[in-house]
DNA sequence: AAAATATAGTTTATATCTAAACTATTTAAC
DNA sequence: GTTAAATAGTTTAGATATAAACTATATTTT
């Protein structure tokens, strides 16, 4: 009747499915298919990358019981021994100011960031690591880095290298309209 | 004082940023990095993802007045005329049911899916495109399409054809883990 | 300097998203 | 056939996420 061993994570995947795999050959006989090849490039990227996502979530629950945006928060603050301000965290982060504001709260709480304030400015804060946040950061990115390298053991590293290169060429597209 | 004309969208972005650049070759001759290659190609690709994944979500707010997982489930329906049912949604969308349930409340309100009865399965439903729902979905899929050719308008089609090989080795080795 | 504007951060309302508990069925074991 | 286990979907509690309104300060204009 009951159901409490159902599986921890009821996900599994197949974004790629919504693409037609029809994939003939034209009267110039060039190959084509019903969607270009970018939108199947696109799907592709985005199935990685949430898998990626989801096992690093689901390790640093499990094992820190702590979440990503947490982590990237700190992660943020851990090269930056005075602190950041809310809002360059805001833009390094790429979420609102808003979701920084909750973010940094739960970390208050936790004790791993402090609010300091800002000489002239009695507007800002900055966010800085605690000791103890500083400690339990770099135990979690080396777990992180693990985990990591574990998703991309299938590649060489000249293929690291190439995937590198073409993306770095696709984010500067992407910024080229934002200020 | 007041302050209405704040920009729609104020995030930005630099997740590489958390990265030591140092790039120091060592005794061996051997170029490296204090942190690996794999975990900077990581951040390029989340980058490159959520920049992506973030003019998107503006432009179906802006222009259909809806969100990226609402089109992404009558994206999954598009191509199943019968519908599919929640847990298939589920599975290919990678989200846990209870997501399919709320998004699908949102759906069928909006008069763009419905529900239908299984028969033989009191327990299950199929989701399925009104009239309505695939019409629009015709409309906001066009538009989609050219968003994403866009994205990637800056690479060759061989790189595309690259980056499109290199990430199916990458998806079917995070896939190995799961059943 | 006073008024207008911009900025830093918070709050609010709403939408996702998860994990876990729950209900109602269906299937498998015995 | 009854019991046990699995499955389909919903609900719940909590954390993110957004856009927009808001407060409090700073800066710029005039």
């Amino acid at each position: 009747m009951k159901n409490d061993e159902k599986p921890v994570v009821e996900n599994n995947l197949d974004l790629e499915a919504r693409l037609n795999d029809s994939n003939a050959t034209d009267v110039n006989g060039i190959a084509h298919s019903e969607h270009p090849q970018e939108l199947r490039l696109w799907l592709r990227m985005l199935t990685c990358t949430q898998l990626i996502e989801k096992h690093i979530r689901t390790e640093l629950r499990v094992q820190f019981d702590t979440t990503l945006p947490r982590f990237d928060l700190l992660s943020q603050l851990e090269r930056s021994p005075d602190g950041l301000k809310m809002n360059e965290l805001s833009r390094r982060m790429m979420v609102t100011s808003g979701n920084i504001t909750g973010i940094t709260d739960q970390l208050v709480t936790e004790g791993l960031v402090e609010r300091i304030t800002v000489d002239g400015d009695r507007r800002a804060f900055r966010v800085r690591l605690t000791t103890k946040g500083r400690a339990l950061f770099a135990e979690m990115a080396h777990q992180h880095e693990l985990w990591i390298v574990e998703a991309f053991a299938t590649l060489k590293d000249t293929e690291i290298a190439t995937l590198y290169k073409l993306l770095g060429n696709v984010k500067q597209h992407s910024l080229k309209d934002i200020p």
